[in-house]
DNA sequence: TGTACATCAGTGAACGCGCGTTCACTGATGTAC
DNA sequence: TGTACATCAGTGAACGCGCGTTCACTGATGTAC
């Protein structure tokens, strides 16, 4: 009541200079054409977002533009629904694990064996390492598109259909050479692909429960279920995958 | 302006019988000390709301309120928080799903083969026949709920472990018969669930994929991976479980 | 070389909506006397 | 038996908040002449 100071609402340095440089990053724009660029950001921050939480619902449009530091109209010219921003993140990362599935293969070329292992390898790993986002990929329903026709509208069921291809492919080679007995090389290949996605799911949902060494029993999972000849596993070249095997905790 | 009558907030038959009865169920109230009975009504709305539309951000109190005919102040007496509604949901439907195995369990003793066959098969059905329910469970984080000492405050935990321990202990009376040659059965038991998971999982996220028979791939995965003797598999008790095995589409 | 104008990448303030929550209330059922 | 009161199961209206969206704007960069 005393000093009411008539709200001056500029008023720049009263008490001295405000100093918030460093402490707020502020982004600074994109350059003159390049707006667009703000949608790759739009995605980047929204997969900050749920690396973080691991939550869809925490990714609402106004949040992605706290992340990354803009203001809700900006982000309504590229996106309506957080839904299409998810979408955009499910099939960047769905991408990116037919990516690393394929180094592993190419590493291991020659090695149907170990390129199995690799390949299978490969999903396991970015599943345990960065469960959240494997969360993202795997749990959203209706993950195939479809628009108002009835089409599928998909950017992501080819990226699905290469990445088990590649798994199809090396079981497919662990038969020619005589090292799995599989008489039906797409069934067991899905088998083994379920069973991958349940040893990397289950564990993270359920964080109470004794779960046993979890990349023992990969291998034997895989062996088992691909009819795998146990000397052929023995002999296969060993450090399969690109990445160090087990990267101690 | 002319004809303002003073507000007249009940003003009741002015037009006629209102006849709204058909039209709206309208539910009526517990009885006289019955008040609790509410909270149960408020469980079964909310597993109605996750059956139908698979998706947990669908359950909101008001939602809640409006599935089962009640208003938003009501509500709040048992609950605050969405949360709490969909953890008793998590807890009931775990619960059904422990009785189911255990029933399956019991309609098979003296014969471990079909005995474990039928109790993994009651997850499979439950996941295949209700595929938003099983999300529902097992795509729950934190399924383990931590209240704010640490502690694991657990109507789940052991619900699942006694789920779990129907299959280890099938598996083990397989083992004493002859039946499997497994040398691990808690590691394999683990193999055999996270493999009935991604089984169900998979296929309900991913609708493009041309998945092949996922009932006969169970019955593989199953003998495969707990290492069953195929001639034991082919002696047990056929119809495996209670309810009809595949319940024709 | 200027200068006027167009285009671009955003901002800031305001909106309507559904959410969880509050507060005082209503009307039926039980209970003390 | 009646009557006053207490308890119960809710309701109805209003709130503050975060959401997605709108509208007019700002200031920097490019372009025509």
């Amino acid at each position: 009541v005393a000093n009411t100071v008539k709200a001056s609402p500029p008023s720049p340095a009263e008490d001295g200079p405000v100093e918030k440089g460093p402490l707020e990053p502020k982004r600074q724009r994109n350059p003159w054409g390049q707006g667009d660029r703000l949608r790759d950001e739009i995605i980047d921050g929204a997969t900050a977002i749920l690396e973080r939480t691991g939550n869809e619902s925490s990714i609402t449009l106004r949040a992605v533009c706290r992340e990354i530091g803009v203001t809700p109209p900006s982000i309504s010219r590229f996106f309506t629904d957080p839904a299409q921003v998810i979408d955009l993140v499910v099939s960047r990362e769905l991408g990116q694990m037919r990516d690393s599935m394929a180094a592993a293969s190419e590493a291991n070329n020659g090695d149907p064996v170990a390129q199995l292992f690799a390949v299978i390898r490969a999903v396991y790993d970015l599943g345990r390492a960065h469960p959240n986002r494997y969360r993202v990929i795997f749990e959203r329903r209706f993950l195939p598109l479809w628009d108002e026709k009835g089409l599928v509208m998909t950017e992501t069921a080819p990226l699905i259909t290469e990445s088990f291809g590649l798994v199809v492919s090396a079981l497919t080679d662990c038969v020619a050479i005589g090292a799995s007995t599989s008489t039906d090389v797409f069934a067991d290949c899905v088998a083994v692909w379920c069973g991958v996605h349940g040893l990397v799911a289950l564990p993270s949902a359920i964080t109470t429960f004794p779960w046993p060494d979890l990349d023992n029993l990969l291998d034997k999972m895989v062996t088992r279920l691909t009819g795998l000849n146990p000397d052929a596993v023995a002999t296969a070249r060993k450090p399969s995958s690109q990445a160090p095997r087990r990267p101690a905790r």
